[in-house]
DNA sequence: GGAAAAACGGCACACGTTTTCCGGCACTGA
DNA sequence: TCAGTGCCGGAAAACGTGTGCCGTTTTTCC
């Protein structure tokens, strides 16, 4: 089991080079005769060396790991933004690690305090909210992912969320839908209150409340009280729309003949299960990692960038709107 | 924002002695006295250094790091496992790495060899199945949790499946239910086959369809059809169980009134969300990456432990059984 | 007071790679 | 033939920490 790890030095002697010179070899860096890159890279192959990331990262100063911190404990946002990260970064060879600070500024900086001895080259700050969030001080690039940085200099990508509502808007518009009604999240999240503000030409006022299935059937209820002619809900999540439609069917009003539903988030469990399952907004976070991750490996190619950067989200037609 | 980093030498410097004394003073090795130990304490905390991880790591060989691998890309199970993992490691300075393979076996290969060169301290080997997987093969101490490897010499831990159904039908029994059917996924699935081979005395044969809500749904159907009389239907996923609530509802048969149901796995997002809230059998992930970690310390130690250990899970009641 | 023993701390090297600097060789042109 | 010029590749230092060995100082005991 236990096989010696073949060091440069061992791929070099075979090639018939010096330590230095097998280095260059693999890097593609100083001056090598095109013969003698091949004949150690033959080498290197035949021996299967990876180079030791240890030796490397003391002696370069990169240690090719980024880190991704969220506070986003369920993985409900990080999970896909790091699969974005990674699609952009394994390219690299770098790797991605996942830090969660489950909420604790404490837990942060002891984090960020590892993160900065172990010398990754960059940080992706995340969340699994869009308010935008203290930047963190530490000596390396970062990017702020979802939730922006508050201070304008950092570089930031986050989703559009207006856009993302008035599009959800507009798909129930072109259906021919007029009377829309919308029922979202508390009034103290960012992403409630951008999403409602895009919404226009609503009937009444928007529902704020929480972000669960009981409050979309609490809502339902209000709503056919105070406006029973409603032809459309767009909720601003799906945990919301999914409680709207079992509300709205327990009551006998088909979805979407006589109303039509509209979610927020496209999260499968919830989009995909739902009776019918929902038309959404795709937050595409893998998009939205993949951004992050490239704006990281600019800035610690010593282009940093500055300012936010707003990803459109896209709207994912299904049942709830369409019929079947 | 740059500041210099502070280094071993600086901090022996400023204490009056040798790099080599300092780090012995730091790592409580060597023969120092008191004294010497506590000024060069004094001089690093006043400093605040940080050790660089990457020339310990080259010089001691250790990373302080351990990898979680794991397959399963939703994060459902490999989250609370990590944070389990991290609970135990973090306590030692260790950090844990999250790696997704996306259950593609080139990228198994290429992260491990990745992981390798890097370094890490040891593995986590974990999954969203629970079949016994091949052991990987790596110079390095390995634990797998909740998926068991095929090699009995190996260290897994996993979810004592089979008592953690017992669990259920024993509640559903206390609770004066003895018409009892079950509800589950594939029976090509390990963890459906585990957990109805341990529901005796049912009322039928197990149902095995997927684990979905709309096969909790059909299920309930077919059931009622076979079997008018059951008074309790235990399922082998919240989300089946919870198909089953929504259909029994719209029956008109009051759960847990006339019909008891039970879940599987306490997933907040289902079985909280579910009408009513779900009677369910807690995984304990955590608890089985704490597990985890810790065989995977001593096996870093140098007391590798074999064989597969069995956590039990834990019955959670909620209304779904318990009613109001 | 002297010698042996114990306590203490410094020196130098190891870890594996990258990178700088420099010397050697071949080739060119005079 | 010799100086000059490029091209190649080797030697060695550097990165920051840990540690074995050994010399020095202090203590202890007779």
């Amino acid at each position: 089991m236990k096989r010696p790890a073949v060091r440069i030095t061992d791929v070099a002697a075979l090639a018939g080079v010096s330590a230095g010179t097998a280095s260059k070899a693999l890097n593609n860096t100083g001056q090598l005769s095109q013969d003698t890159r091949e004949r150690v890279r033959r080498a290197a192959a035949q021996l299967g060396f990876t180079p030791d990331v240890r030796g490397r990262a003391l002696s370069s100063g990169r240690t090719f790991t980024v880190a991704l911190l969220t506070t986003d404990s369920s993985g409900r946002f990080s999970i896909p933004i790091m699969r974005g990260v990674e699609d952009v970064l394994s390219a690299g060879e770098l790797a991605t690690v996942l830090c969660d600070t489950r909420d604790d500024p404490l837990r942060e900086q002891s984090y960020l305090r590892s993160l900065v001895a172990r010398g990754v080259d960059g940080i992706v700050v995340t969340g699994r909210r869009t308010e935008p969030r203290p930047p963190i001080d530490v000596p390396l690039p970062v990017v702020y992912a979802l939730a922006a940085s508050t201070d304008p200099a950092d570089a930031s990508v986050i989703v559009d969320d207006a856009a993302g509502a008035a599009t959800a808007i507009k798909h129930l518009q072109a259906l021919g839908r007029t009377r829309i009604a919308h029922v979202t999240g508390p009034a103290d999240h960012r992403s409630a209150v951008e999403r409602a503000q895009a919404m226009t030409a609503l009937v009444g006022e928007p529902l704020f409340g929480d972000w669960s299935e009981q409050w979309g059937r609490q809502a339902t209820d209000l709503l056919l009280r105070t406006h029973p002619d409603v032809d459309a809900i767009s909720c601003g999540s799906d945990q919301i729309a999914r409680g709207v439609c079992d509300r709205l069917r327990e009551l006998g009003r088909a979805v979407p003949a006589e109303i039509a539903v509209t979610g927020y988030d496209n999260w499968p469990v919830m989009a995909l299960a739902s009776r019918p399952p929902l038309t959404s907004v795709d937050l595409r976070l893998e998009e939205l990692g993949r951004r992050a991750a490239q704006l990281l490996l600019d800035a610690i190619a010593g282009n940093p960038h500055h300012g936010v950067l707003e990803l459109p989200a896209q709207l994912v037609p299904r049942e709830s709107t369409l019929g079947p």
